[in-house]
DNA sequence: TAGAAATTCCTAGAGGCTCTAGGAAGAGGG
DNA sequence: CCCTCTTCCTAGAGCCTCTAGGAATTTCTA
């Protein structure tokens, strides 16, 4: 039981852990207590409540993936540097779905600003540096990007895309061609004098 | 009480409004007896659990969307058709975050076959045909739309935008635009010899 | 070094949710 | 009128969340 192996940050790793093997939803605060061998009353101390322990896995999820990310986009650029960041978001959520599901709780303002969210959006913003795209288009082709890969990897993940033959890969190589070819010819702010939709 | 007022239909019906208020995760079996004025008990005699009831909801929502999307594709084609259309989805997941959020649940693949899941893919195959695609690039744009548009309402609705002054509604007319200029300039199937990444 | 303070961990227990088992009470058919 | 089916009920076990209060251990401090 080795009194002080319990802290905060270890708490949220171990429940990283079992949200990966059980999912998001089978990840109880008993069921942590348990791996680490204490009360879970005990966890109370540490984490204020179930909710937060979710959020600490999102927290720290937000920063691994950041942390890879970060790696993948070293040294390249252009649609090399895109792949790249794509797949590590792909790879991510496949190799940890219970964390990747925990990215998506919603962060109240304070711990958002203090997570790796921003670090996200930077990098989507180098990636575009390969595209020539002023604001407000940026915040548009980041918003794009991001839905790509977060819509991509979550239908995926739930299986959305088992239905066809085609191969998962290959669709996502082509998806990743296109969004490249997209940025490239992203349109000009207000095609043909009038608003384009809604 | 007025017996024979709870069927399985009804209770999905309760817990899909219920999910709409409180949240997929607040949808308890418990919390929809107690609205169809009923003991809890007594609605597992209808569904088998609480997996199934949010299998109920998942099937429901995604009938009522394809339902919407047909209307909004009637009539129209090309980029019109695609941004009705994505506007059904969006709108929807607006309007029903818990339904919506139900859809990402995984169906077994019985029942997966008998939802109208099938319908939104040949919908969206529908949509393509304004753009000139080919299998298995048909499929890929399936999956490339499906994407784009779960992602963004997923990170639209757990608050991914709000950390930036630009609205969402614009960054979706100019997604939207993108899209569509995406979709007309499909890139070729093997891009100049070689992988293209992977 | 002894006492105080803080920290870590515990037991106990209330209250909610899931789900099973078995029983009462209407509704329709013979 | 009785039989059966269905709908609904109570009881209760098991798990989860979270609070309260107490014991043990470490760490500060005089």
């Amino acid at each position: 039981m080795a009194r002080g192996a319990v802290t905060a940050d270890r708490v949220a790793e171990a429940a990283a852990e079992l949200a990966d093997e059980v999912g998001l939803e089978g990840m109880t605060v008993s069921e942590v207590a348990r791996r680490l061998g204490v009360k879970d009353a005990n966890l109370y101390a540490h984490i204020g409540n179930a909710h937060e322990l979710r959020v600490r896995v999102a927290v720290l999820a937000l920063a691994e993936l950041a942390d890879r990310g970060a790696v993948a986009l070293a040294g390249r650029a252009g649609k090399e540097a895109l792949v790249a960041f794509a797949d590590v978001y792909r790879d991510y959520g496949r190799e940890h779905p219970g964390r990747y599901a925990a990215m998506r709780v919603e962060l109240d303002p304070e711990t958002a600003r203090a997570s790796a969210g921003r670090r996200h959006s930077d990098m989507m913003r180098a990636i575009l540096r390969g595209y020539a795209l002023e604001e407000p288009d940026q915040t548009d082709a980041v918003r794009l990007l991001g839905s790509v890969f977060h819509g991509f990897v979550s239908l995926e993940g739930s299986g959305g895309f088992r239905h066809h033959p085609r191969g998962a890969d290959e669709s996502w190589s082509r998806v990743l061609d296109t969004l490249d070819v997209a940025l490239r010819a992203w349109p000009a702010s207000a095609p043909a004098g009038a608003e384009t939709s809604r």
